[in-house]
DNA sequence: TATTATGCATAAGAAAATTATGTATATTTG
DNA sequence: CAAATATACATAATTTTCTTATGCATAATA
């Protein structure tokens, strides 16, 4: 994804994000889109993208939708009930994943 | 290491940064600091903690000290001067990817 | 017309963790 | 005093998650 290890394990929470605020959208958009938020910082691999994915509709987060534009192929993902649930655990493990790491990288910060 | 995924990655990124604070350390010594500092949130598992030190010696970002303590060995790392320069980088990524997940999660963060 | 962009997918391999062991000594608890 | 827990290291098998490399197909651009 990018130089840094640490994205190791964010995709998911990437992908949940981006789902909820967006209500649909198909795997190419998201690449597209974190490259643009994230000013080319961060870009989405396939090899990554498109196994997450998979993985979230199996788990019933995502459901799928199919459809057909200029002639090309998409497929629109959006959340399920039980993913907006799960996008908000895990939106609260990332500010507690956040909140945690600057305490041990930054002893200071964990006063305020 | 926690419940959530998120923290697959920053393992380095917390020994480097504990070793810059308290000149060396040993193994064990590392996963009860880690313990105590996150109020038991975050525990290092021996099976990730060992190899990731050996990994960071065999890179010379590590050097170690054996010392008999109690009739027990311990093995004390401490940074090298490339380790400290490494550190230095992988603090800053950090803040990096910190920011950047702000962004993606809350774009009115990314704002400010 | 060849390259790039759009759009999906999977397979091989690497990296980093979990889980399960193994060894050994010291301390605490029932 | 025996058993359990704490201290201290280590590795092996497996799982998770990613990278890298492909593959197919259509549309747009150079």
């Amino acid at each position: 994804m990018a130089n840094s290890k640490l994205y190791k394990g964010s995709l998911t929470t990437i992908i949940l994000k981006l789902l909820n605020e967006s209500d649909k959208m198909y795997g190419y958009e998201i690449t597209q889109k974190v490259k643009e938020i994230t000013k080319g910082e961060l870009k989405i691999t396939e090899g990554a993208l498109y196994p997450a994915l998979h993985k979230l509709e199996a788990d019933g987060l995502l459901e799928v939708e199919m459809k057909k534009v200029d002639n090309r192929l998409r497929k629109y993902y959006k959340l399920t009930e039980k993913g907006n649930k799960e996008t908000v655990n895990t939106l609260n493990e990332l500010q507690e994943y956040i909140k945690t790491m600057q305490i041990l990288v930054n002893p200071k910060f964990g006063l305020e």
